[in-house]
Order: C-alpha cells, then structure tokens, then sequence
DNA sequence: GTCGGACATTGATCGAGATCAAAGCGCCCT
DNA sequence: AGGGCGCTTTGATCTCGATCAATGTCCGAC
C-alpha cells in the first residue's frame, strides 16, 4: 500500500510544514503566510463541490474531510478521505472534480490561488513537491480501487481501519500502546460504507463480526480498538509489505 | 469524467510531442532524444512488476498495456488501461507500484531514468506538465473507482466502452461516422472482467444484453460498435457532462 | 481437412451483499 | 422524567453477480 508524503501546509499550522521547506528559502514562503487565511467550518459543510471553481487552495489544518461523488439517483462514492495535513485544490485547475465535504468541525488554512500558483512557478521544489504528493495520491486512489474491485466486505472494511490506523498513528492522531492501538473513526456508519462501496448495514454487520473474531474492540460505535494490528491487516488480504503501523 | 492531457512523448513517435514542447526549447529534449531507445514486447511481456526497481521511463508508442495489481489468492483488479502516448513509470519513485503487462505486441520508446529526471529537473514547464498529467490521471483513477464502488454489472460495461471509445477517438485509433463508432477492443473477456471488477461469464452476459437491447452491435468478439453514443452514455449513467466523443 | 487449444457464450445454481423492516441506543431539549 | 431525533444494530428476505459446468467459435499447426 501507498505511503503519503508530508504535505505543503503553513507555518505555525500544526503540521508539516518544515518537511515541505527544508530547502526552502524563507522568502519564497512569507508570500504565502501573507495570503493565508484561516476558516472553520461546520460538519456536512461543503469545502467545495464538483464542477465549482475555486479561487483558492487549502490544507486541512484539524478535522476530517471526505471527496466524493454523488450519482444522480442518490448513489455516492466517496473516493478519498482527507485529514490534516491534506491538501485540497488541484494545482493548474480552477475546477473541483469531486465535493468535499467536512464530516465534523473542520479547520482550513486557505491560499489565495493567484498567489499559491505564483510560488509554485517560482519555487521549482515545490512543484516537485506537488508532484510528488500528486504520485502518492494516486498510488492511493488505484489501490483503494482494488480494494473497491476485488475484496469482500470484510476485506475492505479491514484494509480502510488499517490504512487509517496507520495515517493517523503517522499524523499523531491515534495512539499506539503495547500492541494496541485505538482509532477515532471520524465516519458515520453511513460515510464509511460510501467510502467502502457497501451499504450501511452490510457496513455495520461487519463491523460487528470483526468484533466478534476478536480483531477489533467496539467500546463506542466511533471509538474502535485493534488489539492485534498485525492479524488485521492479513484479514485485510496483505502480505505484509504494508509495513508496521509505526 | 476526466479528459486526459497529452504525454510526454518523443517527437518522431506518431505521438503529441509538440503538445508537449509548443514552449519547450528544442535543446532541453534533445538530451532526451539521444539516450531514448525503442523497443517492442510480445503479448503477456512485462513491462513492469510491482516492487520492481526501474531504470528507465518509457511512452507506449503502440499497443496496449494494463496496470494491474494480483492479490496472493489471484484475486486480480486492472486499475489503469495504458494506450498510445501514455506514460509508464514515476518521475522521483524508482519502483513500479503496479504490474505492467503487454496486451497484445506493443512497443516503446524508453529513455533511460537519469537523463530524464535531471531533464525534468532542469526544465520547470516538464515538471509542470508532469504534475498536470498525474492529476489527469488521478481524476481518471478516482472516476473508475466510483465505477467500481457504486455501478452495477451493465453500468460498468457502458462506462468503459464509453471511455474507452472517447480515448480511441482522441487517439485516432478509432472511427467515428455519422454518430456510429467502431471499437477495437484491445482486451480479452477476462482483463476486461479485471478492469470492470467482474468475472469473465458476467461481463460475457452484460455484453450479450447490450447487444441485445440494440446499445452496441458485435460483428466479431473484439469489435464493438456503438450505433448511438449518447444512448451507450447514459447506460454508464452519464447525464451528458462527459461531452461528446470527438 | 481435422485436431487442439485459447477465447467466448450460455445455462443452472449458489451465496454475499442489498433491500426492507424493526428495534435499540445516545443524547439533547423541554 | 419523557419525548424526539439521529445514528447504529439486528433480523428476514430478495437479487445480482459469482460459481460450476457445458458448449460453441475461431484460428493456427500439422
């Protein structure tokens, strides 16, 4: 499975920003800090909506956001979830492909975009920044579509509380304690299975069996505990190569 | 749906080299054009295998190549249809994160790794254009896995025959004449059933009940026409945004 | 020609997940 | 306390696509 890249995100943001700027003159940066605004926003606000032009770029500075698409007949899918340190906004591109949408209280550090993209043309190693973030979301988005191709509904709901224990133990959201680790999951029942291309109750009755395998603990239905991380990742059909959540 | 953007591409290749290079200096490429080597595969060949470390880049020049990923059960998902004028590899990643396989003779035009990064390195508007294309790619990797997630058998047929046949059209390796469109379908039932996240027999019988309901017509297995695309867009459930194939 | 093998279609049956329906559980509000 | 609402779980049944099995078609080798 794909590994993410520290992302480009502001200074006294909590995030990483110094990653992004090692070998960054401060100079080439200030502009940005100059542009920057910060936005809070409500759980089921739109960040933006597929087909929207936006005028601006942003990183999720704390909450979570989710990208999806919604068919016509009320069928949604929801392609990537965003935490912080995520960026959203297409560098070159003035339209969203997908909505996004905040699932709780989010907060978002905004670029002007006129700004944003004037920095990345004069700041080569941003844009192989940028590139290389882009390279990481892809990988993610073609192994999410195996995922969403070929794995059973226990695989899939497996493989996502793996993968999101493993970017929220990076992001320092989650503990890790001897063996165990406790997820917050930031998803409705309903959210995740539009994320898991299943359906609500197929979603749930999962959950419950992981449970009942003893591979997850339930003690609130958003509070989920992994006390073998290892055993859940083989349910969730890896060989290992994913690597230790740490 | 997403619009892919021209490659890079090498320039006596039939290929959308001056897309590419419309503002390039001609001596920023000519490194290029002196390490790139072409070469061309049998059916089946590898051009790449997952985990793989790669020396080179390559640009299908003909043919056709999937990404593909095989879970250890054989579980297979296609997750990218490569054709003339795609990309193989990842500027900055020396591994292949999926599976490249020949579908039928293909050949490309490789340059070696080395030359090209350090070309990307030395000209901005390369990287630039780099970025534009994962994020094309990222958008197309995104759409499909709402088609894997949330279409049903019949919708996940349309869809690709759809996309598939306004790529072909882009590429002039189609005909389009008086609203009717042939197809060559570069693909066997059964990677084809790889990409859409089927069996062989399903994808066998979707393809029997267009044909019956009069969406495509099948003079050989491997031929498809469209009689009338709107018809054949809107059973991938498109209400028109897609645009129309040429 | 006809043999053999790869690819494709069709049929019969099965089963994982969808759908329809009903509780159960928190939690806020009055 | 009690009512209402959103979220979650559980149960009963149905259905689409998977699976198992057979047959058909094309094409190249001999």
């Amino acid at each position: 499975m794909a590994r993410l890249t520290p992302s480009i995100a502001c200074n006294d943001c909590p995030i990483r920003y110094r990653a992004v700027c090692a070998d960054c003159d401060a100079d080439e940066l200030a502009m940005l800090e100059r542009v920057k605004t910060y936005q809070t926003v409500q759980a089921g606000a739109h960040l933006a909506s597929a087909g929207e032009t936006l005028d601006h770029f942003a990183s999720i500075v704390s909450g979570c956001a989710t990208m999806s698409r919604t068919l016509e007949d009320g069928r949604r899918q929801t392609v990537g979830l965003l935490l912080p340190s995520d960026f959203i906004g297409r560098p070159g591109r003035a339209q969203s492909a997908f909505d996004v949408q905040a699932l709780g209280e989010v907060t978002i550090c905004r670029f002007e975009r006129r700004a944003f993209e004037r920095m990345v043309r004069d700041t080569p190693h941003i844009a192989t920044r940028l590139l290389t973030m882009s390279l990481d979301e892809l990988d993610a988005a073609r192994d999410w579509a195996v995922v969403l191709g070929r794995m059973t509904a226990r695989e899939k709901l497996a493989a996502f509380l793996v993968s999101l224990a493993r970017r929220q133990a990076q992001g320092m959201g989650g503990r890790v304690s001897g063996g165990g680790v406790t997820l917050n999951l930031p998803l409705t029942r309903e959210e995740l299975a539009d994320h898991l291309g299943l359906t609500i109750e197929t979603t749930s009755r999962q959950m419950t069996a992981l449970r009942k395998d003893g591979l997850i603990d339930l003690p609130q239905a958003r509070e989920i505990l992994i006390p073998d991380f290892e055993a859940l990742s083989a349910e969730a059909g890896e060989d290992g190569d994913g690597g230790p959540i740490v």
